[in-house]
DNA sequence: CCTACCGATCGGTAGG
DNA sequence: CCTACCGATCGGTAGG
């Protein structure tokens, strides 16, 4: 018989996310199995499914959760008086401080969103066309009052996202370099080079 | 009963590689069926296993081809007498275009190589890493004779590389931005940064 | 290149 | 949280 689930059972179904990530994270959405995630967790498979309602929920509650967090921020650094220049810099750090923080979820909600059903997909992409709307009204702003070079802002926009949501490549940084020399390194090479 | 396929059998082989690509790209490797693959070609799924020995020697192919152009345009640029300076606009004139023109495969051997068997994930692996070894000497002697700032070497090599390899998400920059502007406003944005 | 079909594995449910 | 089990789908083969 189905079970109602609680929307707060607080400790278990994170547990169950958080282990979730990492293997979503390691073998991908659709190659990780419910199996696989249970064994880990040291239960049977059905047994998963007191606590979480599907598969697809896991997935949903990673991206969303994650989006929720960058557009939350976005309208903090909006809502701020800092210059045009501060804000792309609090962006930057945040994006590089969430990744090292939550590596497994921002791997997925960068490159396994894909796998989100319908309307869960297309409202998902449009909270992330949103967030990338304000950060080219960042650089867009910083280039008319001049902080910035006359440099194409779409395409500052493409190579700072780039920068950082490919960083989670390979993640060997993690042991090779400490966390914020990373971050200040990476402020400094993105962030010169279209600063005047 | 088992067929023997010819090593070369051009273009139906080409075609099916090329599908694949895109299928695989667009759903990731996993998500991707063999009947769905045989649909958008217009014929069945056992028909597949004519051209092809199984799904994961398509994945293979992908990923070495890729591997080996950039392996092949890293050895050029070593054996090249530019200067350092030089070495990395190239690499990054390269990785743009063969992200234009190769789009889902470069997708595909930078975020599906994972569900590559072993020996040969392995062998990826490490082709990867020869091939970042070369990048991270360019900069690091780029350092030493004070072409480029005094920055840490690491960090700088994962800023670009996130850049260049992060670059596909999305790929709406192919309509909105045309391809020689893009990597113009590239280049200049990652080595005005560190360039002193 | 097709029809027919296989063994394996999947997400998830029944029922307790 | 478990055992038992389902319908669906998968990659791939047999045989022609």
């Amino acid at each position: 018989m189905a079970k109602i689930r609680p929307a707060r059972n607080g400790s278990k179904k994170e547990v169950i996310l958080k282990s979730a990530a990492a293997l979503f994270r390691a073998k991908g959405f659709k190659a990780s199995s419910m199996r696989e995630l249970a064994t880990t967790l040291g239960i049977e498979a059905p047994s998963l499914y007191n606590h979480i309602g599907s598969k697809t929920e896991l997935l949903e509650e990673i991206c969303f959760t994650v989006a929720a967090h960058f557009t939350q921020h976005m309208q903090q650094v909006q809502q701020s008086q800092s210059t045009e220049l501060q804000k792309l810099e609090a962006i930057i750090r945040f994006h590089i401080r969430m990744m090292l923080e939550w590596f497994d979820e921002l791997y997925i909600s960068n490159y396994e969103w894909k796998n989100l059903p319908q309307p869960q997909l297309s409202a998902y992409l449009e909270e992330r066309k949103q967030y990338e709307a304000g950060m080219l009204l960042f650089i867009q702003d910083g280039i008319e009052n001049a902080s910035l070079q006359n440099i194409n802002a779409q395409a500052a926009l493409i190579t700072i996202l780039s920068a950082l949501r490919g960083l989670e490549h390979g993640n060997r940084f993690r042991q090779e370099l400490p966390g914020r020399l990373l971050e200040d390194e990476m402020v400094h090479h993105l962030l010169n080079g279209i600063t005047r």
